[in-house]
DNA sequence: GCCTTATGCTCAC
DNA sequence: TGAGCCTAAGGCT
């Protein structure tokens, strides 16, 4: 389900929880059969590159994960629940005993953590991960690992510079609601940040590339950072102002007000009133402003 | 229960 | 460009 945030959140989490720690490794559905090669091996550090993950345990063996669209995390603190549904991956610390009687694994939410609601559980208590959904969990080599990083273009959340976004896109005839979702342009921006962005940069997604000003880019990649941690926070991407929701004093929680334009199709723009419209863009539902966002 | 939808990506044609 | 893959939740009936 994630874009870049929640990619890099995870891995923060799992640093601060695993790193420097012996862990094991299974793959309880024997779909992750290279389990056994990082069984019992120190997790040396916790990478994450635009949307992929990368768990180093020792030259040669990177564990790399990439969630997809339904790929997800949960911890919790030992002892493990029971194997539900099909499971991918779990992971523990070595040497990690159960406290207390096994929590009711019905109540468990994916993505989420088995103890305490709402993500409370600090990170360095977490004892064990699991993982289901991936669209990709498997050893990587070191060299395997870097061909990826080659192949990346530069991600708000590592402090890359942009220059190397900025020159692909100058040179692109595709339209730049496409070229942000290219993980070779700008890696970590998925479909939420492509709608948001471009909406606060009243940028027509339908700009062709080349003539979209460097200037533009440049302040849509200064944006896109803060923006991209606004939504590592609390599990939530909140993309708009306060001042543009208008509702915020009657419920400032509300769900609807948290993005411009992403699924608002159909609805009046905060800004402008004007209808929010939906458009399919390389298989990917794209929604912007025809006002705010005039070609 | 069934259908749709979802923050992604790869491969074959 | 379209099919395929991965999983679960929510809105229907």
């Amino acid at each position: 389900m994630p874009e870049g945030n929640e990619v890099h959140r995870w891995a923060e989490r799992h640093a601060e929880a695993f790193a420097g720690k012996k862990m094991h490794v299974e793959g309880p559905n024997g779909r992750f059969r290279d389990a056994a090669m990082l069984d019992g091996r120190k997790l040396e550090r916790v990478l994450a590159v635009g949307k992929h993950l990368g768990y180093d345990f020792g030259k040669d063996r990177i564990l790399h994960v990439h969630l997809g669209r339904f790929g997800d995390w949960t911890e919790g603190l030992m002892p493990l629940p029971e194997v539900r549904g099909m499971l991918r991956l779990r992971m523990w610390r070595v040497g990690a005993k159960a406290k207390g009687p096994a929590g009711p694994p019905e109540k468990i939410r994916r993505g989420w953590y088995a103890s305490g609601d709402a993500g409370g559980m600090d990170a360095a208590t977490v004892e064990w991960a699991e993982l289901r959904g991936p669209t990709d969990c498997s050893v990587y080599s070191q060299e395997r690992w870097e061909a990826l990083l080659e192949r990346l273009g530069p991600d708000p959340l590592n402090g890359d510079r942009v220059d190397a976004a900025i020159e692909k896109i100058a040179k692109a005839k595709k339209p730049i609601g496409f070229l942000l979702m290219e993980q070779e342009v700008m890696s970590g921006i998925g479909n939420i940040y492509r709608a948001e962005l471009l909406f606060r940069a009243r940028l027509s997604p339908f700009a062709p590339g080349a003539e979209v000003p460097a200037a533009t880019l440049r302040a849509i990649w200064k944006e896109a950072r803060p923006l991209l941690e606004a939504g590592m926070v609390d599990r939530r991407i909140v993309t708009t102002l306060v001042k543009h929701r208008p509702h915020k004093d009657e419920n400032p929680a509300l769900k609807q007000e948290v993005h411009y334009v992403y699924r608002r199709h159909g609805k009046p723009c905060w800004v402008c009133g004007t209808t929010v419209l939906k458009e399919d863009m390389a298989g990917r539902s794209l929604y912007w402003c025809p006002t705010c966002q005039a070609e």
